[in-house]
RNA sequence: GCCGGCUUAGCUCAAUUGGCAGAGCAACUGAUUUGUAAUCAGUAGGUUGUGGGUUCAAGUCCUAUAGCCGGCACCA
């Protein structure tokens, strides 16, 4: 749990220490112009212009020996308040401050002053540069001014400041583990995807990745059977036409693969929506099927910058735990609430938490009515509350068609991932035309939501595999027991047939019978993160036991195979 | 797409100022018959991402290009 007012203190810090490093690469580049150099969940920035000179990571240290230096001298930080003509009097040489200063009305302006550095700044700051004494430089990069790609790109520096060196330590020490975990390192020593250079951002799924795929899958159709949903499955190419109608080809041509087919051009499906809404059409619906929630595992292609790939977070092809629900308006607030518990009991499982935010109507460039809008927002939160959940307000982040509640997990490192969401759409049910008839026989328009669960397939697995560090609970782990005999020729039947029995019962099981000691082989089970590794020897044999180890465990258990059986399957079956 | 970095055997990594491409693991062969994190010996494994160039000589320098990584922008 983080303390609230040191988490104040140390943003402080941290926002001294973006100055003290601007001091420092000013001593050392003097060229060097800044822009703005803010606190970050994790840390501080600073986005500087520096001329021809490209900085490197190899340059970080030189800058951190100068931050060093100045820190022991231990200058005051000195806040001087001044009018808006002082200040542009005074950065008349910098256009970056100017521009800041342009922009501001009705504040007051105020730099802060160490030595020979002054930077125009709000605070607030610590009280001297020797505060600043634990602190990294973590990486250089460039990045847009003002945030705008189509602005020139300035280098960003990213650093971090602590209040002791433990802390500092311990957040190094994280990050290390952190890289540990990278589903990309993890997925290859585990053999669950591999990548190649002539499809880059899709993924290829190895045997040991299919299993633990289908077991997702497996347990997405499970849990939505007994939510009340169908299921579909939708072609994935479609004609223009249908784009031109779903508005895609228009607003999200770019980002699609197209194909020309005869004399029509097709296009791959980058959102499943359009071809669920044929289906929806392709029957007629009474107000008593309602609400109908229509699920749909749906692959979907979207060209994406070739900058954004990132492993399994960040694909070209991927598939998404689609459904598209469809209700009459009094029906909404109870579905989304109904949706929120399904979600929460998903995650639950997984050991994910999550925290719910509100994205709302955009500030311009959206369908509808405000009413509506206001409406359809009121119900998303009430419903939230309803669940007993806080809701954070993204104002403005909503899409064109409709506003809509994002899950943000939490894998056991603390990161934040943007999973779920559930999204109010306004557009494609009058685009399509869907309707239902009322029960006074009239046409009526139905409500329509998307939402997802995992978000993609392929992200939630990379997330997983970070999350568990690649030693997945024995329901998802691809290999879940490994026989050992201690000597494979004289333990083999007893081996055999303990396997043969395993199969039986469903489990994922193999025999080591390798010509290499017990320890070589029970060294590899765990590198390999088997859950359970079960060693036979004679003792075993005469018994009909095993001795059953847990990866990342030293200890060992010897149990009849009976109970070992039982055992096994209720921790499957309760996905513990 | 933009900025920066990286790319050597299946994997993880060496190779001094440009001077004979190497190690461990894995694989294969043989010996060994194994009790809780590596038994021993041997064999094989490479157009150093790809294409140009500089040089007597390029893994190393220049250049183009692809892919990957960290960010930016975009986003499930």
């Amino acid at each position: 749990m983080i303390n609230i007012k040191e988490h104040a203190e140390l943003n402080v810090l941290n926002h001294s220490g973006a100055h003290l490093m601007a001091q420092a690469v000013k001593r050392l580049y003097p060229q060097a112009m800044f822009w703005v150099g803010p606190v970050i969940t994790e840390g501080f920035y600073y986005d500087i212009d520096l001329g021809d000179v490209v900085l490197s990571e190899s340059d970080l240290p030189k800058i951190e020996a100068e931050m060093k230096k100045i820190s022991k001298d231990g200058k005051r930080i000195v806040r001087e308040e001044i009018s808006k003509e002082e200040a542009l009097e005074r950065f008349k040489d910098d256009p970056y401050k100017l521009d800041l200063i342009h922009n501001m009305e009705g504040v007051t302006i105020s730099t802060y002053k160490q030595g020979e550095f002054e930077d125009l700044c709000r605070g607030p700051h610590v009280d001297t540069v020797k505060q600043i004494k634990f602190f990294k430089l973590l990486k250089v990069s460039g990045a847009y001014w003002k945030g705008d790609a189509n602005n020139k790109m300035l280098q960003r520096v990213y650093g971090i400041v602590f209040d002791t060196q433990e802390a500092l330590d311990n957040h190094l020490y994280l990050l290390e583990e952190a890289k540990k975990r990278d589903h990309k390192k993890l997925g290859k020593e585990l053999e669950l995807f591999m990548m190649s250079e002539y499809g880059p951002g899709f993924p290829f799924w190895l045997n040991k990745g299919m299993i633990l795929r289908n077991i997702l899958e497996n347990f997405w159709y499970e849990e939505h059977t007994k939510e009340g949903y169908e299921f579909i499955k939708t072609p994935i190419m479609l004609s223009q036409e249908l784009w031109e109608v779903s508005g895609h080809w228009f607003n999200y041509k770019e980002n699609m693969y197209i194909s020309d087919v005869d004399d029509r051009q097709f296009a791959i499906k980058p959102m499943n929506c359009p071809g669920g809404m044929l289906v929806y059409k392709n029957r007629l619906y009474s107000y008593k099927d309602l609400p109908l929630r229509v699920g749909e595992l749906g692959l979907v292609h979207r060209h994406e910058a070739s900058g954004a790939l990132n492993g399994l977070f960040r694909v070209r092809t991927f598939t998404q735990d689609d459904a598209h629900l469809y209700m009459t308006p009094d029906q909404v607030e109870d579905e989304i609430v109904r949706l929120i518990a399904f979600f929460d009991r998903v995650y639950k499982i997984f050991g994910l938490q999550y925290s719910i935010e509100l994205s709302t109507r955009p500030e311009e460039k959206y369908i509808g009515s405000i009413e509506v809008w206001d409406e359809s927002e009121r119900i998303l939160e009430s419903a939230c509350k309803k669940s007993g959940h806080s809701v954070k307000v993204n104002p403005g982040d909503g899409a064109f068609y409709g506003p809509k509640l994002d899950f943000h997990l939490q894998d056991s490192l603390g990161r934040a991932w943007q999973c779920g969401t559930i999204q109010l759409d306004m557009n494609l049910p009058e685009r399509f035309d869907l309707t239902y008839v009322d029960s006074d026989g009239s046409k009526k328009r139905p409500i329509m939501l998307h939402r997802v669960i995992f978000g993609s397939v392929e992200r939630f697995i990379g997330i997983l595999i970070e999350h568990y560090a690649g030693a997945f609970p024995l329901w998802l782990a691809p290999d879940q027991i490994r026989i050992l005999p201690v000597n494979p020729e004289i333990h083999h039947d007893f081996a055999h047939e303990l396997k043969d029995q395993l199969l039986a019962l469903g489990f994922r099981v193999e025999v080591d019978e390798r010509n290499e000691k017990l320890g070589y082989r029970l060294r590899e089970a765990q590198m390999k993160k088997v859950p359970i590794q079960l060693t036979i020897g004679d003792k075993e044999v005469e018994n009909k036991e095993v001795n059953l180890r847990r990866y990342g465990s030293q200890a060992s258990e010897t149990v009849k195979v009976q109970e070992m059986i039982k055992n096994l399957l209720s921790e499957v079956k309760e996905k513990r």
